[in-house]
DNA sequence: TCGCTTCGTTTAGTATCTTAAACGCATGGC
DNA sequence: GCCATGCGTTTAAGATACTAAACGAAGCGA
């Protein structure tokens, strides 16, 4: 039987390589975060595991990234200390100037059938993501529906777009709005004959 | 040998009553989540399955909270669809918030020379505040200058717009932009003989 | 040094998860 | 009608996670 792609360390195989920290799509360092974090708290692996309600040994083993704890043990885990696991898994931190653009300093991001013209040159360090959009007719971000971190809205400054977020589909005209999870899968379509221009904002950037 | 707190079903035990779902500290409706994400995004279980490489087996199992997947399995099923563990995890399943506005539900915030209408009626748990503003001609945000605390920017859409910020002076027409730290003093005047108007978004929401 | 304690690690055994393969039910040709 | 395809579900067998108990190392007081 084929084995699994990450945490493949049989029972008694301790020979002296670092930890798996597998290939491709590992989980990011799950063990190296809960030691962290529980040494933040001050707590032995004993301490935090009698909280928890888990035993010492799987602690060490979960810091070790020699298993994959279920969500269940984990969540337990993380209720020991404790701390969500969104905000677990979540754990990063992100840290002027240019205040003032004229129209042709937007940085061009897409071109085409669709413009997107950024507020600033680069996103860093910003809260904010603004863009100056423009659908030419027919053009469509595409039926593999965009989904990523965050918030957006926007206003429709002129012409018709056709908004779909998690399965709702509307059209929207000139001065509409929308606002919604970036995380929901979602798809702007312009069905009209004109271009439709769109002022756009999302937390946190995502170019 | 004591049971797990959750998940506690054995194999062969589909006496009819609901998913398990258990007591306190169960992680929250992972099934749920994971089968609404699944049918918004249009995939059949083996679909998602194939593309996790993982068996739809699974992916039934963990649909109907019957087992609680290891975080391994978990992030190959998410990476299918893709979304990340962490923002899985804080998708929240409530209530669909509303996503299109029509314009004139738009809340009007402020009134005479000056008009905000606010995308959505409530900026509470919401991450961005986006205003169609419109200044009338020689309107004024006022000489005692705005500072608050987050950061904020905006396209002009038509019209002219003088901007002032932490002493610095500039007039914008349609298409130019800015983005600023909002603890900066800055205030807003309308210079021109025409309506100007403008889509801004801030955040944090200061309303 | 000894005994006691606490630490993180390891291991055999058990509970749970995951797979592969089937089941029952729909739907769509032909 | 009948076969073919696709759906979600179920189940036995196998792989993995988790527990309970032990191990070696380090610290500390007598």
């Amino acid at each position: 039987m084929e084995q699994r792609g990450n945490f493949r360390r049989a029972h008694g195989a301790p020979e002296g390589m670092a930890a798996p920290q597998d290939t491709d799509s590992a989980v990011p360092d799950i063990g190296g975060r809960l030691k962290a974090l529980r040494t933040m708290h001050g707590l032995s692996q004993r301490e935090l595991a009698k909280r928890a309600g888990v035993t010492n040994g799987t602690i060490s083993l979960i810091e070790q990234n020699r298993i994959s704890p279920s969500l269940g043990s984990l969540k337990k885990v993380l209720d020991g200390i404790p701390i969500s696991l969104a905000d677990f898994l979540t754990l990063e931190l992100k840290p002027r100037s240019k205040v003032f653009y004229q129209a042709k300093e937007l940085r061009e991001i897409a071109s085409g059938a669709i413009s997107f013209r950024l507020v600033g040159r680069d996103t860093r360090g910003r809260a904010i993501q603004m863009m100056h959009e423009r659908y030419a007719p027919g053009a469509d971000t595409g039926d593999d529906m965009l989904s990523h971190e965050g918030e957006e809205c926007g206003i429709v400054v002129s012409g018709m777009i056709e908004l779909t977020v998690g399965g709702e589909t509307r059209k929207l005209v000139a001065g509409d709005a929308f606002y919604f999870d970036s995380r929901l899968p979602h798809r702007f379509r312009n069905p009209g004959t004109i271009d439709c221009v769109i002022v756009s904002a999302g937390t946190p950037p995502s170019f």
